[in-house]
DNA sequence: GTCTATAATCGGATAGAC
DNA sequence: GTCTATCCGATTATAGAC
């Protein structure tokens, strides 16, 4: 009985982790659950022993993913200047594997309900806060708050961009900005 | 005939408004054309007269409602900083008539064909040679790819959030990091 | 828990009358 | 050009065997 639930469990994660990568790259209506099963190496019956819906899903998925790019940040640097060079960079951009929600879902989950509205929020306030760990005592909230915006609209803009020589520039750009921010710039 | 033609630009032009009203607040599939026929006060079959897809039509009401919203921010204000404030205003964000495609779609478009991620692209170049003209020649080219980024971010990002203090706090922030930017903060 | 088969629905697109 | 009626494909969700 042991491992019959983790084995369960580990089903789930593998769903989940493909429910991750299909949902940031192709939003919530372009992806299947059929789509999504296949990808974890299963059919579409077995999907409702999981989970009760492709919303529940959708929303399980999301804060999967953003562990996933979490752990990734984690990964590769330690302080607050990598953390923002890492997440602005060509590789995360056009990355096949983790991607963070935050940037590849910011318009669609305006389109979405409350539920998913409140997830995303939720998750907003975990992605400052882990930044503001990372920074030190001189920085302030509003600092981190608009680091954030110049890191989920640079990327997300830059995702959306078929010209890929300014979608770079604008991960370069909002790099050196969110580096550079300084309390003054902040002010009325 | 010529009063024929014009009733039918006309009647071209109300779906148009009605589509780019929709697929701006509901993204491109929670919409459907019953919805968008409707609200322009036909029913479906009329549609095809108009358009030769959906797809077609979504293009056609990007375009539209970009327009609208730069009419909008023309009206308002003359000079750069004016043009930001009224962007990232709360009237903008809680706007239930007119909203810039270009936040309402950010991260919806990178889950689109190429050819909507193109217009998008070509729209974008667009937003910002128009806040070039507001500024004065002191403002490089950079500096307006970063101030776009903030608006455009910051103003998706802030429709996303439940938590509407947060999200007002955004719009602020952002709002005074773009007017206050120097060619300085950009650097490496 | 996972499979195959099927029900039920929804929405884009077309046909033909006016 | 606009209408009503209809077709058709796609997809979520369920039923029942293994």
């Amino acid at each position: 009985m042991a491992w019959k639930e983790t084995h369960k469990l580990e089903t789930r994660q593998r769903i989940l982790g493909a429910a991750a990568d299909l949902f940031t790259r192709k939003g919530f209506n372009l992806v299947g659950i059929d789509e999504v099963m296949l990808a974890a190496g299963l059919t579409r019956g077995a999907f409702y022993a999981h989970f009760s819906s492709k919303i529940d899903l959708y929303e399980a998925a999301i804060i999967s993913a953003a562990i996933s790019a979490a752990e990734r940040i984690n990964e590769q640097g330690k302080d607050l200047n990598s953390a923002i060079a890492n997440y602005l960079s060509a590789d995360h951009l056009h990355s096949e594997d983790v991607r963070c929600p935050m940037a590849c879902l910011v318009s669609d989950v305006a389109h979405d309900d409350q539920r998913v509205q409140e997830i995303y929020t939720r998750l907003f306030k975990g992605f400052t806060k882990h930044l503001q760990q990372l920074a030190d005592e001189t920085t302030s909230e509003d600092q981190t708050l608009v680091q954030s915006v110049l890191m989920i609209g640079g990327l997300a803009l830059a995702r959306s961009l078929t010209d890929k020589k300014l979608a770079e520039k604008i991960l370069l750009l909002s790099k050196n900005t969110a580096q550079n921010l300084t309390a003054n710039a902040l002010k009325e």
